[in-house]
RNA sequence: GGCGGGUUGGCGGAGAGGUUACGCAGCGGAUUGCAAAUCCGUGUAGACCGGUUCGAUUCCGGUACCCGCCUCCA
């Protein structure tokens, strides 16, 4: 059995990780809020996440991890949207243009994750579907005395519990101390935060004990992850951003709602991504989303081999020059492994990644395979990382044969052989430079085959 | 103000208390009609100042600078 080590955000330090049940390992990660396309930013979890998905698939076979993320479909942003649209005049109810409006967004959502290479999850619950769980999560709170109602509002009583900070490594006080909490007149203390709110009729609401309201953004992680991988769990994942105040306020909900529980036992966090050395921010104007990327021709595995290139620990730069970089290895790669069939992945490969997804180590020995010349080994191995799959191979492929191409260079440069004038060669060879067409001639023979940049048009006249 | 992270060779980016990371680029050579691809060789970095140690880029302390979160833009 392979040890996997993993850095725990919750004690902040390297350990070997034992699962609970190794016959169904539970992972929870936070997903996104749906009102609108992905940006670069929210793919990172979900590609550092699918890896240490399949990592666990690997070791503990593939029908003993259980997988969950979220789809947060209860938000405010979503509401203006629908709102927005109703006020423009869309048909139909707010109920149903902001059910059209998350449908949309995770029809996108996926559509965009899949181009990542990034498996769809075991479960992808939304928080629409469990609002039931969450009223009912609430009460024991409210009962434990850990929460308490006011004008409609229930609020979580931070200094009820003791452990609060913990995970983020802050103590109430100096939170209080830095001011930058909203202070409501029904709070008991600053820091208590909104389990549940109250809905006015532009709103959409659920039916609960405290009146027509909706959920605190917190309560749902602490209900869903409850209601399907139960109160102990092996893994949290999400970015570190969302460290505190969300997951600071999901242990406390969830520890306080079931103390006899762990909750989750490790915390995983991801750094957050930059563009070019820059926060991506709109104001910045380099604010882009997958979509777009995928919409200029960068392919979904060329994004996927750029993150991997990075540890998930660290901030990780997106550039033109990485993602070229990543283009023109993949297309070695991927040359390579053509019509191969995988073997089993490199144990060098699975070390790696189970040194606390080592995904940077974990492709030098890809490198390493492909230097070696074992095409099965690298295939099985950079599957192993979602990578070199066939069915996300398409935009390595010409699209057009280029046998023909090949041929006739070749009988060009037969001739020219004989009459010792290369001029018509390099004339046809230029053609297909130009075209991306990489040109290889050896005493074997021509090979030309799509680079970067390819594109048939350019090929027209050539034959 | 509080909390957390970072600073590695031209660029990107890892591990390890003492032997080559790796990739890209560069340089030299082989090969090539010329190239490309490939192969061989090549670089000796670790912000700054102290400390621990036989020995630190790797551990500890401090300084400087950078970044993130604390503002439901991940």
């Amino acid at each position: 059995m392979v040890t996997i080590r993993l850095h725990n955000g919750k004690t902040r330090m390297k350990e070997v990780f034992v699962p609970i049940d190794p016959m169904n390992v539970r992972v929870y990660v936070c997903g996104p809020t749906v009102y609108d396309r992905a940006h670069l930013g929210n793919a990172r979890p979900v590609v550092v996440f699918d890896t240490l998905f399949r990592l666990l698939r690997h070791v503990y076979g593939a029908g003993h991890v259980t997988y969950v993320r979220n789809f947060t479909d209860v938000d405010d942003k979503i509401n203006a949207t629908a709102l927005a649209r109703k006020e423009a005049g869309a048909a139909g109810t707010l109920e149903a243009l902001i059910a059209e409006r998350t449908e949309e967004t995770i029809r996108w959502y996926h559509e965009d994750m899949d181009a990542l290479g990034a498996l769809r999850p075991t479960h992808e619950p939304r928080a629409t579907a469990y609002v039931g769980q969450m009223i009912a999560m609430i009460a024991e709170l409210v009962a434990r005395g850990h929460a308490y109602a006011r004008d409609g509002h229930v609020l979580f009583r931070v200094r009820s519990f003791a452990e609060y900070g913990r995970l983020s490594g802050r103590s109430v006080d100096d939170m209080i101390a830095g001011a930058r909490v909203e202070v409501a007149p029904f709070k008991e203390d600053p820091m208590d935060f909104v389990l549940w709110k109250p809905s006015d009729d532009s709103l959409p609401g659920w039916q609960s004990p405290w009146g027509r309201g909706r959920p605190g953004w917190h309560i749902e992680c602490s209900a869903m992850s409850l209601a399907l991988l139960g109160a102990s769990f092996d893994i949290h994942g999400g970015g570190i951003d969302l460290q505190f105040p969300h997951h600071e306020n999901e242990v406390a909900q969830s520890c306080c709602a079931h103390p006899e529980a762990e909750f989750a036992r490790v915390w995983m966090h991801n750094e957050m991504l930059q563009v070019e050395g820059k926060k991506m921010s709109k104001s910045l104007g380099n604010f882009f989303t997958v979509r777009d990327l995928l919409g200029q021709g960068v392919p979904g595995e060329v994004i996927r081999l750029v993150f991997l290139g990075t540890h998930y620990g660290r901030p990780m730069d997106w550039t033109a020059e990485k993602a070229g970089q990543a283009e023109a290895t993949l297309r070695k790669w991927r040359a390579m492994v053509a019509g191969v069939q995988p073997s089993a992945p490199s144990g060098a490969v699975v070390a790696a990644l189970a040194d606390d997804l080592n995904t940077a180590g974990a492709i030098a020995e890809l490198h390493a395979l492909a230097a070696a010349g074992d095409a099965a080994g690298l295939k099985a191995s950079a599957g192993l990382m979602g990578l070199l799959q066939d069915d996300m191979g398409g935009w390595a492929e010409a699209g057009v044969d280029l046998a023909p191409y090949a041929a006739r260079l070749a009988a060009l440069r037969a001739a020219a052989m004989e009459t010792k004038d290369f001029a018509p060669v390099d004339a046809m060879k230029a053609a297909l430079l130009a075209a991306g067409v990489e040109v290889r001639m050896s005493k074997a023979g021509v090979e030309v085959l799509p680079g970067p940049g390819f594109d048939a048009a350019k090929l027209e006249g050539l034959l």
